[in-house]
Order: C-alpha cells, then structure tokens, then sequence
DNA sequence: GTCTATAGCCGGATAGAC
DNA sequence: GTCTATCCGGCTATAGAC
C-alpha cells in the first residue's frame, strides 16, 4: 500500500469528517476542501470512496492498538486499565456530546448501507472487546471474561447514545460511576487489582 | 394537517426505509417505488424530504404512547411494565440486529447531519424516558426514578448497538436477564410490584 | 503529483397536462 | 390526485494538460 503525506492528510481529514459528519453524507468535495486540494488530485490516491473508507478504518485501528498500549503501559492493574476505557467516555465527551461514538455510530450507518466495510468496521469494537477480556481474564474473570467485556463496551455505547440524544453531562459521569461501582462489585474477582 | 390513504402510506414506507437504510440514504424514487406513485404525485403529498421526515417521526411518536398504553393496560405492577419495555430487544432481535434501534440510529444520523429535526427524534426517546420515570416513581425510587429511567434506557441502547456490530443473540439474552436481576436488586424498592 | 475540465448519473424539486 | 416531462445542482468518477 502506498504512502505519501497527502494520501496520510487525506486519511486524517476524512475521518474526521466521517466522524462529524457520517460517512454518506461527506463528499469528495468537503475532503478535497479541507485537505486543501483539487477534486481531480484525490483520484490520484484513492480511486473510489469505498477506498477511502477503509483507509479510514485502518487507520482508526492501528490507533485503537496505539491507545490499548498506553493503556497497558500506563497501569499493570487489570482494573485501573478497564478505567482507562471507561473514563474515554469523560475524556471525548464533548465530541460524545455532540456526534456519538465514532466505532459505534459508524457501524450503525454501514450496517444500514449494507456496507461491505461494516464488518471491518466492527472489527474496531473487537479490538476493544478483546483487550476488555484480556483484562478480566487477569482479574480471574475466567470464562465470564469476554461476557463481561461485552457488557461493559454495551454500557459505554448506551451512554455515548444518550449523551449525544439528551447532551447531558450529568448522565456521563453518574454512568462512569455505576461503571466503576459495578466493577468493584464483581463477585470471585480481586479487588486490589 | 391533511389526511389521505395515500399519505398515510408514504408516510408508512418512508418510517420503514428511513430506518432499514437511513434518512439521507433513502430517496424519493425509492420511496415512491415501494409505495407504486410516481415521484411528481410525491410532492402532491410533501413539499419537501424534511416534511416526511417530520411526519415519520410524529407517527413514531403516535406509536410510541399507544405501545406505552398498551404495557400500562396489561400489567398493572409497574416491574412488569418496566419488563416490558426491556423484552422488546427480544421481541424485536432480528430488525435490531439488522438495523440497530430505530430510535437510537435515527438520533444518530441527525445529530451528524445536524438536522432541524434530531431534537424531535431525541423527544421519542423521552417519552420511554419519562414513562419509565413514572414506572420508578410507582416503584418509590423518588428523586431517584429519572436517573434509573436514563439507566435503564441507556443499557437497552447499548445492548442494541452491539447487537447489530455483532449479530450475537446469546449476547441480547444474557443483558436482558442482567436488566431484570438489576431490576430485582435495586434497593429501596417493592419486589412484589 | 497536481491541476482544470467535463462526463454521466442521480438527487430534490417544479410545471403543467389529464 | 395522479401522471409525464423537465430543470438544476451536487455527486462520483474520468481524461488529459502541465
């Protein structure tokens, strides 16, 4: 695949957009626009939208991966790790506030297209959904491991809904709570850790 | 605000395309295709895709409070009607697996393409909201009941986003018995109503 | 690698006959 | 109330000059 610092402009410009504005509803135009090039130059590096939609997916990948990293270099505590995902919910809220969750808004607009990328879309939530587990595997979670990844990735996008349905800051952060309370309250699972 | 068979229909097919394929995806051709008119009689009808737009939403709204009435006239223990508003991700699993929650990925789509319109689809939201309040308030959560309704609401959203990202039914199930174990040890509250 | 110009299509919206 | 015909604009995508 090839690379040039346009081609990566391009990519950082429409996920943006994708983000703000969906997927459908951007065009060739508002990226060509803001990347600061002519509409005929953009098929030099991507020749369809569908291209560029998986290069935005990709990229959103290798990023998640980046994060999920800190996250482990951060804190070597499988809980204060799963904080780190929950407390991105307060960190992007205003963002949440205002167009959802990026991973989970995406993959309702391409499951609506039928996309062929929306597969590849939810693939960003198994990068999460994986690493929660990994994480209450350490905790001695077991087999209950990946139930209880999904149920915490669940309850974060139910609040990134809501906050962007009502855009109520107070909802946020009494959820990150109910988070974090709930976490503590797992039976069979350490609590000092 | 006038009244036809014909309207009625547009209005019908339009709520079901809106939400098998989204708002901006879904065209006038389309529209007039399934419902056999040609699109020069569409604007009989509406002036404008906006229009639609607001008559979809207001028979959701219509539906919503007869479906509320409904839960209210066959149960009259406010934890049964609470229980079934959570039943409906079961009742509903194919389409949300498909689609995702009507309510939920209309907010969505019209947050980002900011529409006139998303404050009217986030009101379909409160009307659960202030139901289920209701039902809380009945329970004697007191000043309580809207955050549980917002709780509440906000799992059931989150249960249908990753239902649809993973099409996992076992997934629909295990948060379903989660809400009512949750239900059941609320503290403060009957659990014999 | 970047541009201008343009093709070709489909979107929403309108006019006017029947 | 329903139709056909049509306009206009924006969209994706292409061709070809520089």
């Amino acid at each position: 695949m090839p690379t040039s610092p346009t081609r990566d402009l391009i990519i950082e410009k429409a996920d943006a957009l994708f983000y703000e504005g969906g997927f459908e509803a951007t065009s060739f135009a508002d990226i060509a626009a803001i990347v600061g090039i002519s509409r005929g130059n953009f098929y030099h590096h991507f020749k369809t939208k569908d291209e560029i939609l998986d290069a935005v997916i990709s990229r959103r990948m290798t990023r998640t991966r980046a994060t999920l990293e800190d996250w482990e270099i951060e804190d070597e505590r499988p809980r204060y790790r799963i904080l780190s995902f929950v407390h991105m919910v307060i960190a992007n809220q205003t963002e949440i506030m205002a167009f959802g969750c990026p991973v989970g808004t995406l993959c309702s607009e391409l499951a609506k297209l039928d996309h062929v990328s929306k597969g590849r879309a939810a693939d960003i939530f198994s990068l999460f959904r994986d690493w929660l587990a990994g994480q209450f595997r350490a905790l001695g979670a077991g087999d209950r491991a990946d139930d209880l990844a999904l149920h915490i990735l669940g309850w974060s996008q139910g609040v990134a809904v809501l906050a962007s349905a009502f855009h109520d800051e107070a909802f946020i952060r009494r959820e990150v709570i109910g988070i974090t309370t709930w976490l503590d309250s797992l039976p069979n699972l350490s609590h000092h850790n």
